[in-house]
DNA sequence: TATTGTTATACTCTATAACTATA
DNA sequence: TATAGTTATAGAGTATAACAATA
């Protein structure tokens, strides 16, 4: 006879649920030759077109270095471009081009087939159920709609 | 007017707020210098003492190669320990330790209070249906009881 | 002197492949 | 020849620090 394991709780299924979802977003959207952090990138840069990338920095909560790291993957593909501001000649103003906005469109199709698979368990209403306690628990926690915690690293203790 | 964001859909939500989950586990766990994924090892030797290495990565998931470094970890600690059969000199059974044991006890009390901590915004009945949703959406998808999938990377596509 | 953006560098985590010992 | 475990190595992703341009 030895210590019982400790049961877990909802908190682990929330993360093994959450871990999953997000193996299998970037799974699906790697179809698309984006990564997970690229495709949360455009949503911001789509939602605040012009931004400077140190507001785009701050929104996501990541270092200024790692959105110049990305900004350059996505500009290399022609799916954003910066725009140097005359007037303070520090500043790139971001902006989606033409085929950044397509693709945002086709992102918003896998992101619905992903959502239908992934609580395809689950009837409408249940599924409606399920929001309405998530993002109650994410408004407690002072999670920021739609950006991804992922962005950033939390300091050790 | 530009292309609208499209919205985020439920698992989306599922998303971001398991990685919140994980990141608040991390930073709990680390004040008994745990890491996440050295928790689950833990917790998964204690559910099977003795199994040999092999039969843990299996279980997780996980290269053989991680979990000796990660075994590596922990015995150092004098949280395990590696006993060899003598019927079949290649395998190394691992067990806990009293210490690891002791420990396995207080990572269960770090476990609840991450969990009443994180659904502090939902009274009982709420917590009861949202770990029953989640709870049919993991079965659905196939994930292990308390398997976390983060042992394991997904190809692409 | 302060701020935006960039580059250089190092660190952590994980995976792949090669190797050792036992069978 | 096959299996358990290990070591060596390399890659991806991210962070910290130093630097350049502009204000």
């Amino acid at each position: 006879m030895h210590a019982p394991v400790p049961p877990v709780g909802s908190a682990f299924l929330l993360t093994q649920l959450g871990t999953h979802a997000a193996q299998a977003f970037a799974q699906r959207i790697g179809e698309l030759d984006l990564t997970p952090p690229q495709t949360g990138l455009l949503r911001a840069i789509a939602g605040a077109p012009g931004s400077s990338q140190q507001a785009l920095a701050d929104r996501l909560g990541t270092p200024a270095t790692r959105l110049v790291a990305l900004v350059d993957g996505l500009e290399e593909r022609g799916l954003v471009e910066r725009r140097r501001n005359p007037a303070d000649r520090r500043l790139h103003a971001v902006h989606l081009t033409d085929a950044g906005t397509a693709l945002l469109a086709d992102i918003g199709r896998v992101a619905r087939e992903h959502d239908d698979d992934l609580l395809a368990a689950l009837d409408p209403g249940e599924r409606a159920r399920l929001r309405e306690l998530l993002a109650k628990v994410a408004a407690d926690r002072g999670l920021a709609p739609g950006v991804h915690p992922g962005y950033r690293t939390l300091p050790p203790a």
